[in-house]
RNA sequence: GCUCCCUUCGUCUAGCGGCCCAGGACACCGCCCUCUCAAGGCGGGAACACGAGUUCGAACCUCGUAGGGAGCGCCA
């Protein structure tokens, strides 16, 4: 039987971080045993539910290169389909009408409460084999169990065993007709052919039940991995006040997409002590059962310090398809300056994110306007800044060729030239250039001016050393 | 309240009874390299929640305790 996994997220905001990892996990297992993996819309909450968010969750999920085999299905284009399984069950004696009203169920649980047992309901209904009426209070529930367990084998947290006797008559057909999720879920996952469930460990509670309805329907019981979850750096519930909870945020705070999958793929799985994972690789060493059982926090310091090897390794074009939408915005039109890929080279030594990166070249984009007075003060209020300047611009000047190495020569020459050594060069050179004291080497740093623009600078910058 | 789950350096983790007075990575500190800043190299400090067992031997197995989390909806 081909594995198929399935991500079935509710569209009630965008694709967070901890979604995207329950993806990227179902993504990997799919692809890892050859399987397929499956997008499905749990929207059923018309409360809650827009389009917008669907939307969200769609482009995050094609930032970050997790495509899905089939669908997205939604929940509520299905409706017929969970009346008619309900049907079945009514039909079956496993499930019957309840008519109590809100109030009389709130007392229910009170009793229970009362008595130190869990807050439900008591069943009272389940045997009276009420027919169908029209009433609001109406709701489908469903015949649980009332002895013995139910046992799962939970591929990351273990043997989970529950008592029957802590489960109630849940509702499958709420009074508007709906369905409710532990009934939608377990239906969508048979119909579907869902042979993995793995999704966050918030509904391992849900699971005994959900195992209870696929008896009931007679149906295989898929193998299930409860994910652990992600925490915020402070330990607590990851949540908007700790920054970028939207996958997006990521791509326009400067992370290349497979960073943050690497970044997330090591969130509470690893492979021995390798940190850096293709794609590839990622689908070569996975396997759901190596996942940890506790929860993470997340560290936006190492997201970064992965960030910055990609830069740094990856092929300078592409990364500087990434650098250029960044470019763009920060209101910058990379056809005003130098290559973007040369840039990238420039500075990925120097960056940990596209975003800083984009700040750090608007130097060879923007007509320089300001100095640093402090750099003035140190590198070109000095001595030797002028016949420093004037040197490197005489060997600028003769250049034949525009290139590093060959500006790197220049500038040995000139230090030359004057009888000083390359710092009293470079750091005028550097404040002409940029007005900071702070740039990539020297050689690139006025390569990327080009030649016109780089005699300019010096030029501005003698007339105020 | 009840049920279930979790617990190795600050953080992510290796470890699946002897290879561990616990390894790697991020972060931090120091040194080296050096035209600035980085990057890089080398080195350093830093953890098995606690208590009992089982065993010749426990980070690894069992049981408690403490702490943390999730759920107990006609929300998903």
């Amino acid at each position: 039987m081909t594995v198929r996994t399935r991500f079935a997220p509710s569209p009630t905001g965008y694709l967070h971080i901890g979604g995207a990892r329950t993806a990227l996990y179902c993504w990997l297992e799919a692809r890892h045993r050859g399987g397929e993996f499956i997008l499905r819309i749990e929207d059923t909450d018309r409360e809650r539910s827009t389009d917008a968010a669907v939307q969200a969750i769609l482009d995050g999920m094609n930032w970050l290169g997790l495509s899905h085999d089939e669908g997205p299905y939604y929940q509520t284009l299905r409706m017929d389909r969970y009346q008619a399984v309900a049907d079945e069950l009514l039909k079956a004696g496993k499930a019957y009408y309840a008519y109590e009203s809100k109030e009389e169920i709130e007392t229910m649980r009170a009793a229970a409460m009362a008595k130190g047992e869990k807050p439900r309901y008591d069943g009272r209904a389940r045997d009276q084999n009420l027919p169908y009426r029209n009433d609001p209070n109406r709701v489908l529930r469903f015949k649980n169990p009332t002895s013995g367990s139910v046992v799962f084998d939970d591929k990351v947290k273990g043997r989970i065993e529950w008592s029957n006797a802590e489960l109630d008559d849940l509702v499958l057909i709420r009074s508007d007709g709906f369905p409710t999720y532990n009934f939608a879920v377990v239906v969508d996952d048979i119909d579907m052919g869902i042979t993995d469930v793995i999704r966050g460990d918030d509904h391992v509670n849900n699971t005994p039940r959900q195992v209870n309805i696929y008896h009931a329907l007679g149906a295989a019981v898929p193998s299930f991995a409860h994910l652990p979850m992600i925490l915020g750096p402070d330990g607590q519930k990851l949540s908007k006040r700790h920054g970028a909870v939207s996958v997006m945020q990521y791509r326009d705070d400067g992370f290349l997409p497979h960073a943050l999958l690497n970044y997330l793929v090591r969130l509470g799985w690893s492979h021995g002590d390798q940190e850096i994972f293709s794609v590839a690789q990622m689908i070569e060493l996975f396997d759901v059962a190596d996942v940890n059982k506790a929860a993470s926090r997340f560290d936006l310091e190492k997201l970064s310090w992965l960030n910055q090897q990609y830069l740094k390794n990856d092929d300078p074009r592409e990364v500087a398809a990434h650098f250029e939408w960044h470019l763009r915005a920060q209101g910058i039109d990379p056809r005003t300056g130098p290559d973007p890929a040369d840039v990238v080279v420039a500075l990925r030594d120097r960056a940990r994110t596209l975003k800083e990166m984009a700040e750090k070249a608007k130097v060879w984009y923007e007509p320089l306007r300001e100095y640093d007075e402090a750099a003035v003060a140190k590198h070109l209020k000095t001595a030797t800044a002028k016949p420093a300047l004037e040197a490197a611009r005489a060997q600028f000047d003769a250049l034949s060729e525009w290139k590093v190495e060959a500006i790197h020569a220049a500038i040995e020459a000139a230090a030359a030239a004057i009888g000083e050594g390359m710092g009293k060069v470079a750091q005028p050179l550097r404040v002409a250039l940029t007005g900071t004291q702070v740039s990539p080497s020297i050689d690139q740093t006025v390569y990327l001016a080009g030649r016109d623009e780089a005699l300019r600078r010096i030029d501005a910058a003698i007339a105020r050393a």
